[in-house]
DNA sequence: ATATATTGTTCATTATATAGAACAAAAATA
DNA sequence: TATTTTTGTTCTATATAATGAACAATATAT
């Protein structure tokens, strides 16, 4: 038993983990029983039951079967991406990045009431666009942050410590960083 | 949802085929071999090559790695969902959605080089905005669209015929509809 | 030119995912 | 009530996914 066994056994066992309680969860939900399920995936109880008890490791053929006999969309079995992450009631999610002239980086964020995030400044040369999809937040430099509502952007140099905070409603904005040197700040209104 | 492609695709084909294609494609995109990607996922060259050649049922763990060592979401190595439309080269994927005022959509819009997509128009009063994440490409309303690079935004009504078309390389594109009434057709050159 | 390393495939072996039967517990039936 | 059905779990047996070695074909190095 050497490391790489080691590795893979925990890594395996969090996603089964995730994926098991997804599936019952979402079983519970149809309100059909572990039984019906298994007949309707045309897999055995016995899988379906190691699946849901996150002590498995499927086959895609099987989760294919279970996605379907739920009636879902197969990725709603799967646990929340690596480019996923959740700090403080703030998601950051990677929609898309691209390697041309500027570098450029897509995320969805998406913050809960009241939630701030103190980011660090980047380096040298990255301009930060936010474009607020649902909700008012405070964004921008730490010094001077603007506050911005649905339908307006902002951008800022990201090489100085910036700020993300929502007002008292849930907010969703996409961010997009550009990998070049330049200094543009200025704030524009749409609506 | 996998209804679709269980007739479309898993009958003829299957998803294993899918995936393995996907992941070929990828490893070849990123210019790394077969043994390597294997090496760097700590699975069998064999697993992996019977995996891309579609001969193969992998467990979840396995195709795990493998995105995991592509530096990949691992919803990449899946066939479509249900939010993403392909039709003649160009992806479209739902990424949020906000039922505020007005009322908001945002998409990921993926150009293969070339491709062209006319839309109808949408109901009155739908503003639309586009900004260019990779690429260059020609977009806004039919009569008058106009030429956009990386970092460029359009934003034009929605409620007359309008046109996508990529150049001769492959674009990115976010997409965000605003559903109220107003008339603003204007662009925007940031860089 | 010869030697060495790396490519991806195929095979036998090993590890393990799934199936199927047996099981107790809980519902549903009579 | 007693009987039957259905629940989800836990075994063993079987099917198969993953491995590692052997292989020919290329590529790289000496």
């Amino acid at each position: 038993m050497n490391n790489i066994y080691k590795v893979c056994d925990i890594m395996n066992n969090n996603i089964s983990k995730i994926i098991g309680e997804k599936i019952s969860k979402l079983r519970k939900e149809k309100g059909i029983s572990l039984s019906k399920l298994a007949e309707l995936a045309k897999i055995s109880k016995s899988t379906l039951s190691s699946i849901e008890s996150g002590n498995a490791n499927p086959t895609i053929s099987t989760l294919w079967a279970i996605a379907d006999a739920l009636n879902v969309p197969f990725g709603e079995l799967l646990p929340k991406e690596f480019n996923e992450v959740d700090e403080s009631g703030i998601t950051v999610k990677l929609i898309e990045q691209s390697e041309g002239k500027p570098k450029i980086e897509v995320y969805l964020m998406k913050l809960e009431p009241n939630s701030v995030r103190e980011a660090k400044p980047h380096k040298k040369g990255v301009i930060e666009k936010v474009l607020v999809i649902k909700g008012k937040m405070v964004v921008g430099s730490k010094s001077s942050p603007k506050c911005l509502k649905v339908g307006e952007e902002i951008e800022f140099c990201g090489d100085v410590p910036h700020i993300y905070k929502a007002l008292d409603e849930e907010v969703s904005a996409i961010v997009v960083l550009y990998y070049f040197p330049m200094e543009i700040v200025k704030i524009k209104s749409l609506f």
